[in-house]
DNA sequence: TACCGTAAAAGTGTATACACTATTGCAATC
DNA sequence: GATTGCAATAGTGTATACACTTTTACGGTA
């Protein structure tokens, strides 16, 4: 039955509200709460579980986000559920057509190639500097992070997987302390993992961590040449992995909603 | 009346509709309109007032917003206004504060230093990029812009002026033909402009405007290394014509909405 | 049977209603 | 006279109601 999805709509179970969010059912016999505790946190947890769902590979391109089921599923009103959604227009993971609805973006080839561009100027250029101002404290720390990744690898746990791997170049970002930067890479990375789930990446997690290794090598060895060239190869490997089968991923892409 | 508004808020007569966006008053009997042609396009048009009217500095960074009085000034429900101040909260020109309401943002120092060095970044690639493989009629384009930007320049449109002279880094990143690149840029050419506001730059739209002409001597010149250090030279002069005077921008900035 | 037009159903777009929070003004107290 | 507590007001947060558009389903016609 899960099996049978390809076809047809997945369904929207797949964004169940977080885990550990559905703590209080909170008799909703009227008008629920106005609950101090998450600062109109109902958006940003619909937003987050939504995310979740997409890099989780719970939710494909293309899928329609139905405001209404959205709102039954995290038992709140529509308006939380389009504001919700206005957010990840914003992040380019869904794209809204007027008087049509909401649908999990599917981005072209020409997208992926102009996003894994601009990260290849940002993460190169953030090499190079992070690489003349580094600790050996945040070389511990890194160490510690590709160990976390180690252990998401060896687990089938693709959700955390995909996140620790682009975490990895988050948190080169915030060790440079530019803010900015970071939040602008988180983005970049969100729609990477998007495009890495619709190519169907065939760059394997190991070869990243492995990758990483590398460069977390050459950042503890200080040498920058070589640090910024395997940050570039990292990301022409992870791009070129993508793109050997367009075809195939596009057929099945447009085949699927259709497909009935 | 108008002019007794307590404290130093500046009224915010100052976003008044775009111009020719009055168009149809269209008897707003009970239910307006559900137009067809701004598909969703109501909350753009707020937001695009209230964006150039931060650049055009008639909203001072700290004024509040009030959902009410937005409302009343377009003639729409907050319904819309809200879509409108969450948009312009993820471009970081408003920041909302949980049951307190929305304020333009006021950019740290430090923020403005994060923000030029991911431009620095973006834009010396971009210029090393774009040189390889500019034609001679992209050359042309660009002195034509200059001739737009000499223009405002002259006249004292000081909107114009500050959006012509940002549009000439968007057209760069659209020249690459790389639209992620430029959405990027826009979106930080924004937040300086903000911040060029706040912290008075002294640097001259005369001296901008004569080293974007230099930039494009080099483009000419296909003189890579030349076009690219003029580039980062340009930005470091920004960002220190704006940092010579920090304390007294803050000052002002400070004492304006409390001084009653 | 295939096609087209029309009517019902579903879904989005905007406005409004209501609950709750923060602020303001005033009065009572120290 | 300054300060604290409380009531009234203004304003935000969420839900709901309603208008309009798109889609779907059905029946008539060639």
């Amino acid at each position: 039955m899960s099996s049978t999805l390809p076809t047809g709509r997945p369904n929207l179970k797949a964004i169940q509200p977080t885990e550990s969010s559905v703590r209080a059912p909170r008799a909703v016999g009227r008008v629920a709460k106005v609950g101090k505790d998450p600062a109109t946190g109902s958006t940003q947890r619909i937003v987050e579980s939504i995310t979740a769902a997409i890099i989780g590979r719970r939710l494909m391109p293309g899928t329609k986000l139905s405001e209404q089921k959205i709102a039954d599923i995290f038992k709140v009103s529509r308006t939380l559920v389009r504001q919700a959604l206005n957010q990840l227009s914003r992040d380019r993971l869904v794209v809204l057509e007027p008087a049509r609805g909401a649908f999990i973006a599917t981005p072209s080839v020409e997208e992926a190639r102009q996003i894994f561009e601009v990260r290849q100027i940002l993460e190169a250029a953030l090499t190079r500097r992070l690489c003349a101002v580094i600790t050996d404290a945040q070389v511990a720390q890194l160490r510690r992070h590709l160990e976390d990744e180690k252990a998401a690898v060896s687990n089938a746990d693709v959700s955390g997987r995909t996140r620790l791997l682009a975490d990895f170049h988050v948190v080169l970002a915030q060790m440079l302390g530019n803010d900015v930067l970071a939040q602008l890479l988180t983005d970049l990375l969100t729609r990477s993992s998007l495009i890495a789930l619709m190519y169907q990446s065939s760059h394997s997690a190991e070869a990243s961590l492995a990758e990483h290794v590398a460069i977390v090598d050459a950042f503890e060895r200080r040498d920058v040449e070589a640090a910024v060239r395997l940050t570039i190869e990292h990301l022409e490997h992870v791009e070129q992995n993508l793109r050997l089968n367009p075809h195939e991923a596009d057929l099945a892409l447009v085949l699927n909603p259709k497909s009935s």
